[in-house]
DNA sequence: TTGTAAGGTTTAAAAAGTAAACTTTAATAA
DNA sequence: TTATTAAAGTTTACTTTTTAAACCTTACAA
């Protein structure tokens, strides 16, 4: 039995469904995922911040206030991250 | 896309860990799991604890200080708990 | 115009994870 | 014997992470 490591940052719920939503539709805005991913918006915020730190994925702002738009896209690096994280997940079962 | 939810117990890296390996030797010692998992002894003693909690294992305790052995079990409901956690991150990967 | 709601962000509190320090007993050395 | 060391776990205090309530800004409606 050998356990691989475990991405830390992609062993979140909310932000591992972040990922999976980015990773099969490449793009989506804050409200789409809000309500997909049924987070409050101040959590979906703080992981959105994450992912987009760590370079997972590029976040497009614009606007302030009522008026503002925020999409979400998946990088190469975040694809990557997502495939070796499932990877190894598969370690741990069978 | 539908995210199922996950397990908070078992998300976790170590527990899942303790748990994989349970459900495959159906019954380890603790010096046994601490090697396995590489965890710190009082990080594997901890989460030792919440799985029992849970019933998801059964732990014997037998002697104290260094003459104590302690040896876990995987129970049905674990092992059902397992297996739901498995499908729920199914569905994270398409 | 002013009230209300939409789109996000900040924050403070709660929860969870972690490992250092500790307790107890067994083995070993002096 | 009687220290001394080390093994098996547990407790604890600390840190990190998670979470959602409160907030800010702007747009729309009445």
């Amino acid at each position: 039995m050998e356990f691989k490591d475990l991405n830390p940052l992609l062993h979140n719920e909310l932000r591992l469904r972040i990922m999976a939503a980015l990773d099969s539709l490449d793009n989506a805005d804050f409200v789409y995922l809000k309500d997909l991913t049924k987070a409050t918006a101040g959590n979906l915020s703080v992981q959105i911040t994450k992912l987009e730190e760590a370079g997972y994925i590029k976040v497009s702002r614009s606007g302030e206030g009522r008026g503002s738009h925020t999409v979400c896209r998946i990088t190469k690096a975040g694809i990557k991250a997502l495939q070796d994280y499932q990877r190894a997940l598969l370690s741990y079962f069978s």
